[in-house]
DNA sequence: GTCTATAATAGGATAGAC
DNA sequence: GTCTATCCTATTATAGAC
């Protein structure tokens, strides 16, 4: 067991890798990102980039993505978990996604669309693992809804409107330089909800 | 008058290599897509390419994102003035972009998103073109909400979400190549507008 | 595991003939 | 307006010493 796991004190090369590749791409793409400007930024030499990821570039996109996907998973339940009723626990979630994204003036969104996007149809590993990111949040948000009363299939199309919006809003956040659509989407998607129960 | 504007028939290069340029940095992203590669898809050279585009990549890349802000324009506006019921509007549209997806193999989603989201903040011109193609989309929807009876400041705050829903639906359909998400999305657009009239 | 050097290729952009 | 040739830089990836 050579922790490959978590680190919270003193993150190992690898994680540290990991992590600038996650949020490099998610502001600049997959193509727009440099193995050496995230090596640079990792404070890691190319030869450890190639030691840990000798799938080269799109085994370190396959390992940013699942990285982001953890990322907004935990926001997600943490969100989740603190509300009983799902409409509250959406609202805020969107503030603190808005936070995030005027802290960083509007640089940080989903860490997992912009990679997701600029690869779509032209690399499988990157699709699926974008793909399962989806599903993962998706069923986060199904289980708290039917755990709120609401029924299986509703609590299924739910989930999936949810989701949508919530990546909708957040990309037309960052585009308009606005928390207007995040705002927007809390209070909306509460209103939906208030439908089935 | 050199026809700038449109060309039905024969269309002339700069038209050619615009297109081409929205169609690749659609699917490939800004970063992902090369001058040369456009240049060949339009059957242009490089010369001309840049004669019609002095500013570069950048000055193309704006122009891509202006032809995509038409191009999606020109849907919602046709699907607007089939349906006198909004709701019925949205689900055509809904139709037609999952239509559009599943007939590319996934490949052609938003013609903006791609492009904007990977020179998010570091590139203020194609920032500023992406965020008015959205302003514009919001505004037709805002006016056909006020058109069907919503008031003022609802018939705003629900065109915010109408187009976060629609992006992100898009988004999620693409990601998870599947029309589950747009055709819930369609659903539930439907029930939100409901509640206010 | 880490580091440097380098190979092989592709990128954006320019010059100037036609 | 169109075409070709070319400059300069950056890119991914590898080799091999330590």
């Amino acid at each position: 067991m050579t922790s490959q796991t978590k680190a919270a004190d003193a993150p190992g090369t690898r994680d540290r890798v990991v992590r600038a590749a996650s949020l490099l791409m998610q502001r600049q793409g997959y193509a727009g990102t440099g193995i050496k400007q995230i090596a640079q930024e990792a404070r890691a030499t190319l030869g450890s980039v190639y030691h840990f990821f000798p799938g080269g570039k799109q085994e370190l996109a396959v390992a940013a993505i699942q990285h982001g996907d953890r990322e907004f998973a935990e926001a997600l339940s943490e969100a989740l978990g603190a509300h009983d009723d799902p409409a509250e626990a959406l609202t805020a979630l969107c503030r603190t996604l808005a936070d995030g994204l005027s802290a960083s003036d509007w640089a940080d969104g989903c860490p997992v669309t912009t990679t997701a996007l600029g690869t779509a149809g032209r690399a499988p590993d990157i699709q699926a693992a974008a793909a399962e990111a989806f599903a993962r949040w998706r069923e986060l948000v199904e289980q708290k809804l039917r755990a709120s009363g609401i029924g299986a299939h509703d609590a299924r199309d739910l989930a999936h409107t949810v989701i949508s919006t919530l990546e909708g809003a957040e990309l037309a956040a960052q585009v308009s330089r606005s928390e207007r659509p995040l705002t927007a989407a809390a209070h909306h998607l509460g209103r939906l909800l208030s439908l089935y129960r």
